[in-house]
DNA sequence: TTAATTCATCGTATATTTACGATGTACGAT
DNA sequence: ATCGTACATCGTAAATATACGATGAATTAA
């Protein structure tokens, strides 16, 4: 079994699972990057600055959308993308829960 | 292919995706989680903390050792694990480097 | 010395992830 | 209506991840 007994866990640590799930590939976090500099980017150039194939990559973009970091928009025959802020503070808000438990250091 | 072409990637792309597959699971989420809290724990404690075998949860152990987000040194018997420090503040500041870019919100 | 405890590691089954080419779908241009 | 563009989705192959029981190694207890 390679599925997590997710039904053990609590809802938080599921939250957090997944969103550092997809922030666990290198293509993810460069399309993340790149979404915070330019606030929007259509596929196609985000496929550019990536070293995967046009099919790969809207893979990792439907990745990002499904847990909620980004949000896609179809705008004629291209796809715009930007981040969803909402998603992106409450994933800072989880991330310091976490790590700002040993600010003793 | 399920390797990244990770020849393909920024060093700190590579790094900030290894550290967040670390986070990628709810099982080595609690386990961070015990440690911020205990400072220090066996890994008898862990287990007993935790809905999965003993040999699964070591494997999230070794996991977690992997990246560097916590050691373990052997006591006896018993393995005692902890944070290591040094690298869950750099992780912090990994991860504040992403996502501070989106403080105009 | 023998037995029990603690934990890592091995072997293995299954699920998931990653990747790409090919195909499908929708829009815009001609 | 036809063609080209942009992008998602399908099919598929191979690598990884997850999980557990069984086994191994080291330490402590009896």
């Amino acid at each position: 079994m390679a599925k997590a007994k997710i039904d053990n866990f609590t809802q938080k640590e599921i939250q957090l699972s997944e969103i550092a799930k997809a922030l666990a590939h290198p293509a993810r976090v460069r399309i993340l990057n790149i979404l915070f500099e330019n606030n929007v980017c259509i596929t196609g150039d985000i496929v550019d600055q990536l070293p995967l194939s046009q099919s790969t990559v809207s893979q990792h973009l439907i990745e990002l959308k499904k847990v909620g970091l980004i949000k896609g928009e179809i705008e004629g025959q291209k796809t715009c993308y930007c981040l969803d802020n909402k998603i992106v503070e409450s994933t800072k808000t989880l991330l310091n829960n976490l790590f700002s438990k040993i600010c003793n250091c």
